[in-house]
DNA sequence: TTGAAAGCGCTAACAC
DNA sequence: GTGTTAGCGCTTTCAA
């Protein structure tokens, strides 16, 4: 099949390019005749514009391109959906790239982006490396950061203060006569396991007390329920504090061949869940992290900065809120 | 920060922009000096060639389309991972597109596909409509489909046989003496129910026995697991095989609820699993269906249709294999 | 071995 | 209102 141009089409109609063209934009000028003319030979002859030229011309290409570590949709999916979701709507398109773990390969990436021409970069990291945005913000193209609190020229970022969370949580805890909170480390998400260990000594602290419940697993370890299996022969805690649901449940199940009951002798509790959890006996209470809107919201901020056009505006910083929410894993 | 065209790499080198051209696409016929002195000029100025003129030039795009349904990267993240990582090695990148459920937006989706002038389109889909594919087909880009047999002109398939597994399973059951196993519906994806009930079928009747056990589920039950819990209030299987991990673990849920022992009193298979079943108690016994091959082999059919050239030639079919894997949840 | 120039399909002044 | 034309940044004959 023959690919129509706009040529071909102002031939069929019998007037210029340029008005085929004014009418595939919607301008206003055209007269309504010559409008139902070009109308009716665009269907004819099925033309589609073409985006790349179109992308060449107005030297812009609508679309967005998408940075996320590879290997754990579980958690990304629903942030993938509403960034998408939204992108729609304003007619973006999105370029997925996945990051692998630790290689610098980044830069290939970031390359690659440059040379596509993306409108934006919408970048979801644990942890961004500084000099990798760098690279980035170089070419002044707006960036939206998913999961970390940053902004600046050009850049934005939104977020959940999951520091707060913790913080909030373990005062209850600590307020009902519960002294004996722990955190599981996190290994593949440092910044976020910072951000709990954090809040959880400004909880004790708060109280005059001294967190030290901070759990890091032993690199030995192949997986968390591996490790906790062997932690729980000589620890108990009253209260244990996972990242992600996957980590919690594995508690759960160590808990279980320890014949510790939960939530009656131990009550887990994780900040990320998937539906996943909705399976697990018990469901371990969370935090209900809004995964949709972090995807969705960073869109339309994108969308923002993009209409803005001021070259280096300032970015802003939008912090989503979460809601605890209790389940069986906890009294 | 200004972008750089070749222009101004071709001044700065004091060549011609051909020049520059020959040497950013490793033409042979530069001499050893002028080439240095280019890739000089490159370096010093940061060029970075712009993918959509080049588009424009060579009608190509070196992207490739994308089209999943939303909402599942559970399961399809891993073949969002093999698809990514060969593209990477063959410098495509990928757009992604999502469906929503029913609704026929899907032509919206194949406008903008169009638009945007992709080399190739990859669709993942448990069943993929005639005519939508029909729609892509005539403007003979190339077209993979994962998950259902099928091909045609310009468009291959790779898949796995699950009739066949789910025959081959339940005809070992049949050959120990195990006379009941059910089927349990998936609502979602009515192709692979159909398989497996296909499957079952030719089981029973290869040993002269009819099968019956089919089960359907009631439109008015919102969860697998409510489903799940009433049909047991009078309904008993030896073996029940589901579609997916998470429908297996609300049988095994519900099993618990009726004090029902598995794999004692009753197995549970399902077909395609998740990591989540690794955390599921007990572990539910699966096919091991390589997701990630899935995603991987169909990127490399891509590669090889888009290099063969050829308008219109006959896609391929390609099976994958699966191996059963017992846990837990069988004897 | 290199350069000049046409063309990829479209937009947006500018002219009529 | 509509047409003409000069780009957008690159590739690729064709000449030199």
């Amino acid at each position: 099949m023959k690919r129509v141009t706009i040529y071909d089409v102002a031939k069929e109609a019998d007037v210029s390019l340029a008005t085929v063209s004014r009418v595939i934009n919607g301008s206003e000028v055209v007269k309504g005749a010559t409008k139902e003319k070009v109308e009716a030979a665009i269907k004819k002859m099925g033309y589609k514009p073409n985006a790349i030229a179109q992308g060449l011309a107005l030297q812009k290409t609508t679309t967005i391109a998408l940075v996320i570590p590879e290997a754990s949709y579980t958690y990304t999916g629903q942030i993938i959906n509403g960034l998408l979701d939204v992108a729609k709507i304003y007619k973006y398109n999105i370029m997925i790239h996945t990051t692998t773990e630790g290689i610098s390969e980044i830069n290939e990436i970031i390359e690659n982006i440059i040379k596509s021409r993306v409108d934006g970069v919408i970048i979801y990291n644990d942890r961004l490396e500084q000099d990798e945005l760098a690279a980035l913000t170089n070419y002044n193209m707006p960036i939206v950061v998913i999961g970390n609190r940053m902004s600046g020229s050009n850049v934005s970022s939104v977020f959940i203060d999951i520091k707060a969370a913790i913080c909030e949580l373990v005062t209850k805890y600590l307020e009902t006569g519960i002294k004996d909170v722990a955190i599981l480390q996190d290994r593949k998400h440092k910044y976020i396991s910072e951000q709990m260990e954090l809040g959880a000594k400004e909880a004790y602290e708060a109280k005059g007390l001294k967190f030290d419940n901070y759990i890091k697993i032993d690199a030995s370890y192949r997986t968390s329920f591996d490790f906790c299996k062997h932690y729980l022969n000589d620890h108990r805690h009253e209260v244990m504090i996972a990242n992600r649901d996957s980590q919690a449940i594995a508690i759960s199940n160590a808990s279980k061949e320890h014949e510790i009951k939960v939530p009656e002798e131990m009550e887990i509790v994780c900040v990320l869940d998937t539906k996943y959890n909705t399976m697990a006996r018990p469901q371990i209470s969370s935090f209900a992290i809004p995964s949709y809107d972090l995807g969705a919201v960073a869109m339309r901020v994108m969308t923002k900065m993009l209409a803005e056009e001021e070259e280096n505006a300032q970015g802003s910083e939008i912090e989503l809120s979460y809601l605890f929410t209790p389940r069986q894993s906890t009294k």
